[in-house]
DNA sequence: CTAATCACCTGAAGGC
DNA sequence: TGCCTTCAGGTGATTA
């Protein structure tokens, strides 16, 4: 389940393969995995390719070409094309001979076709790694909220980037029960978890990501960062830091891992 | 604003 | 072996 680091990782691989290339058309395999705005690449030139949250976009001369994986998505460059591959729903064909293709088992990812890049991340706030997200932001956007931390950095609308698996981890470097309430984290508490979400994103990037079931890079690699989680997919195993076995509750209908000792109770 | 639920999907894993 | 149930989780929509 890729979320920022994972995202990232893919968009750096994807930059020297295809920046520069022309595509020259997007086919659907899946009718619902490509959604199309205003907007047709054909012969048009891929000027950059960037990231804003878990979204991967492809700028090109006209329009924008615009990712999700959702879960299972998975993006690959190649030149050999089999239309009937297991689980291809998508297919971005370039001018060299070569395409870019989308895999995705369960058909939850998308790709948005649009000249206007803002009606497609409409639902996203603030990117967690980007300029923008300062402590100052952080603290004005969590003024006065009442839902679980859980719930609010799951919520793509303010901080966007973070799943799952990173905000249990954040919140537990961070010392936090997940289900505090916004309001109820002091000043020291919301400083903390400010680095602490930065700098685990920035070391499961260097890790290459995690890969728990579907996650590869574009080139097919594995995740490493799976190796140092601290909490996520570790209930019932010992803390790494007190040894006392990882709780997971439920919080939103989503699995919430967390040590009962570290992070309070 | 918030909470809860459903819908979208498939595959893996567990129970019997 | 096989059938059935549950779980995994990102997002959008809907309802209360």
């Amino acid at each position: 389940m890729p979320e920022l680091p994972e995202v990232e990782v893919i968009v750096r691989e994807l930059q020297p393969k295809i920046i520069g290339e022309e595509i020259t058309r997007v086919v659907p395999i899946w009718h619902r995995t490509v959604v199309k705005h205003d907007y047709s690449p054909g012969d048009d030139r891929i000027n950059a390719v960037e990231r804003h949250g878990k979204y991967i976009i492809i700028r090109l001369d006209r329009g924008f070409v615009v990712v999700h994986l959702r879960m299972t998505g998975q993006l690959m460059v190649d030149a050999q094309i089999d239309p009937d591959a297991r689980h291809l729903r998508a297919i971005i064909y370039l001018k060299s001979g070569k395409a870019i293709l989308f895999f995705d088992s369960r058909k939850f990812g998308r790709i948005f076709l649009s000249r206007n890049l803002d009606v497609v991340l409409k639902n996203t706030g603030i990117d967690a790694l980007s300029n923008d997200f300062t402590i100052k932001k952080f603290i004005h956007i969590l003024k006065n909220r009442k839902v679980s931390i859980k719930s609010f950095l799951m919520d793509q609308h303010h901080v966007t980037g973070l799943g799952n698996i990173y905000i249990d981890e954040s919140l537990f470097a961070a010392g936090i029960h997940p289900q505090t309430r916004v309001d109820a984290l002091d000043a020291a508490q919301i400083r903390k978890l400010y680095k602490k979400i930065q700098i685990i994103l920035r070391r499961a990037i260097d890790g290459m990501g995690t890969t728990i079931s579907d996650y590869k890079t574009v080139g097919g690699g594995f995740g490493g960062y799976q190796n140092y989680l601290a909490v996520y997919g570790r209930q019932n195993k010992p803390c790494p830091v007190c040894h006392t076995p990882i709780k997971k509750i439920r919080i939103n209908n989503r699995g919430t891992h967390y040590c009962p000792v570290c992070q309070g109770e």
